[in-house]
This record gives C-alpha cells, structure tokens and sequence, in this order.
DNA sequence: TAGATTGTTAATCGATTAACAATC
DNA sequence: TAGATTGTTAATCGATTAACAATC
C-alpha cells in the first residue's frame, strides 16, 4: 500500500462501493476502467490512478473483476475492522439512524443509544436499546466505544466532547450543526445545511443561466 | 462577480457562514484574514482569494466587517433569493428535517410534507403538514417548488426523479443513499454512509499510527 | 505618518489527464 | 497472435501558497 493517500480519493472510495455493489446485484463480474467512467463521470485514468494508491487489483487486457475490486477498496476502508459505536440523543434524527442506517455494511456496531426522556428510556429502536443519559460515563467507561454520534441539540454539543476526550472516545460522527475542533480526535461534522446551501446556489444559478439563455 | 466560481470555493461559503455568524454572536465588528486562517484552519492567502472571488469586502489596514462580509456571502449563495421544497416521506428522518432543521436559514421554504401512512396525513410536525402522497402530483403542478427532498426508502427513489422531472422540478435534496443520475436537474446526494465510512478510515489509521508509535 | 492588512500577481504544489509501453 | 486494457510515466491543469505593492 502507499504511503500516504489523499483525501481526494478517499472520498471517493465509497463512490466506488456503491457502484461496484450495484454491478455486483446486476450479476456483472468484470469491468473496465472506462466502462466505469461512464457510469462515474470520471475519466477511466483517473479511476485507474486512484485503484493503483493501493495495489494493482487489474488484470490487463480484461479489467477488473468486481468482488476483488471491492474486496480491495474496502479493505483499504478498513471495513472488516469493526468499530464500535454509542448514539446520544435519540430524537427524530437519532432513531432514524437506529432504525434505518446500515451500520455494519461501514463497518461499525452500534452497541447503545442515550437519551434522558424517561418514555424512551429502556425502548429499542432498530435492535438497539435507548438507555438513561446518566449511565453514559459508565457505559463510555467500561464498554469504550470507538465512535460517540451526536444527535441531539447543539447546545451540549461541547460537552459531549469533554465527556468523549475524558473517556477516550477517539471518533466524533457529529450532527449538531456545529463544527467541533478537536485535535485530540477524529471528527467528522455533518452539515446538512452546507448541504442544502449548494444545492441552492446550483439551482439559482442554473435559473440564471436558463434566463440569459432566453434572453439570447 | 467573477465567472466561474471553483466548486471547492462554493463548499468553503457555507462554513465561512457559520464562522461569520459566532463571532457576530460575540459582538466581534472586524476580523482580518489572519484570525480567520487560525479558527478555520486555512491560509489567510487562501482566505483572500477566496474572498476575492466575489468583489473585495475587505478595507485594507483594516481586515473585514463581520455583517458585510457575511451578506456578501450570502449574496453569493443566494440566500435571500428565497426557493420552495416539498418533502416525500416523513419517517424519522423526514420529521427529523422538518422539525429541527433550520429550512429558512438557507434561503429555503419547506412548504408540504407528504406520505402514505394515514396515520401521519393531516398531522402538523414543525408548521408543516404531512399531506397524503397521493396528493403529490397535484401539488407539484399547482404549487410547483423548486426542490423535492427524499427522504424516502431508496426503492423509491426513481419513481420521484421521474415525477419530479415529468413536473419540472429542478432540485433534488436526496437522502435515499442511492445516486441519482440527471442530467436535467440539480442534485445534492446525501450519502451519510460515505461519511461513517470516512471517519472510520481516519480512525483506523490513526490507530495504526498510536501502534506504530510504540513500537519505535 | 507608521502600521496593518488587503487585493493581486507570481511561484509552488498537487491533482487530473494524456499517452503509451507492458502484458494478459 | 491480435486486441484489449492495465499500470505508470510525463504533460497539463488548477488550486493553494507566498510575496509584495497598494492603500486605508
């Protein structure tokens, strides 16, 4: 494997994922770099650079063979690798993810979730069981999860990491809305905002470009 | 306004944004280039030219105004330019939107939610009302909104590209986990997976460098 | 005026693309 | 073998950083 690989391509690995998964569903077992650029809008070198970060998983004058090719790039994931996990806040946001995210498939075990209303204490959602907010440093503390979710109100959301970097909880996947600084950790801030903000800006300025095209 | 501006600048507005609105809450007037390269983790240069993409805010000797630098950056996202978003599926993650999330912030204006569960049609979550999606077709032609959000079951998916095109709708905010491919209309793909599975990765490799560590 | 800090040009760095020899 | 397609080197392009004159 390579030295360092940037985080250009790591964003696109699970890109690649998804794509290879869907191939596999097609029952599709070899494929080309530039048949997969057609499907990625990437250009077939790129994508040939970006498999060769980590090993030459090709075979020449065929092309790749999907479940090797998918093997390798989550083994560079890391994904076989199971982390652990404990959700806090088990509003709206929170029990989506319980009930409906797929966990195991990035490689992570959800283990608890944390919420300090009394009617969802004790309840499961998604096979996971909602426990009292209080008993949070004792779970942090004996079960030591690698990953802490923040899905609950951006006001706690300091606290949480004090509590998180006091337990040496090494990954943040935050929803606050805020951004967390954190040298000690590794985090990783959901902004469904930055999200919706782009999507915006495209949209206005495709109309822009649509009316200067009818003014022409 | 300059010509193009890079997608790489575009995805920094949103946090220059947030950057801008804390240091407005902490009575902060003026801010140089500098102390933003420290909170932001940029190069004051890049910062520069980043702001310089679209007309000079900045007074030199001075740095820049908080509130004008930050309606300038507004104004290049649009967000006074207010747009229209339905919402299809109000699971979890539906009702997690449209109770919490801050829709008006980004220059958006949730205006219906819908689904089929009867249970969920006529209710009230956030100001919005879940209306029955059989409804949605004659929604999407009377009141035609510029973005549809899907926060559906990815089965679905297709099946909203197509109405949403066949009704002209031009933006799509998908959170169905698959990609959509359009070229006709503008969309954000919300892929929290891609997300999990990036911080593992950085989990896991910084683990591996703490072992590396020792073993020296 | 002196000091600070921008706006902008030039230099560097890294990422993407093109090209092609290696080889299945 | 001929054709296809990779792995990899070289060329290009764009984004970031450095430098500094302009100017408040």
């Amino acid at each position: 494997m390579k030295y360092r690989i940037s985080a250009n391509v790591i964003k696109r690995l699970p890109r690649y994922i998804r794509t290879l998964d869907s191939l596999q569903r097609d029952g599709t077992e070899k494929i080309s770099s530039s048949d997969l650029s057609g499907r990625l809008g990437l250009t077939a070198s790129q994508i040939r650079q970006d498999f060769n970060c980590f090993g030459g998983f090709g075979h020449q004058g065929y092309g790749y063979n999907v479940a090797q090719l998918k093997k390798g790039i989550r083994d560079v994931l890391g994904v076989e690798e199971l982390l652990t996990a404990a959700l806090v806040g088990a509003g709206n946001l929170g029990r989506a993810l319980m009930a409906n995210f797929n966990f195991s498939e990035c490689g992570v075990k959800l283990m608890a979730a944390f919420d300090t209303n009394p009617e969802k204490i004790g309840c499961f959602v998604g096979g996971v069981e909602i426990m009292d907010a209080a008993e949070l440093p004792r779970f942090l503390k004996d079960s030591a999860p690698d990953i802490i979710i923040l899905t609950l109100p951006k006001d706690y959301a300091d606290e949480m990491v004090a509590l998180a970097e006091k337990f040496n909880v090494r990954g943040i996947w935050n929803f606050t809305g805020t951004d967390i600084e954190s040298g000690l950790q590794v985090v990783e801030d959901v902004h469904l905002s930055d999200s919706l903000l782009t999507l915006g800006y495209y949209l206005r300025s495709s109309q822009n470009d649509d009316r200067e095209r009818k003014l022409r």
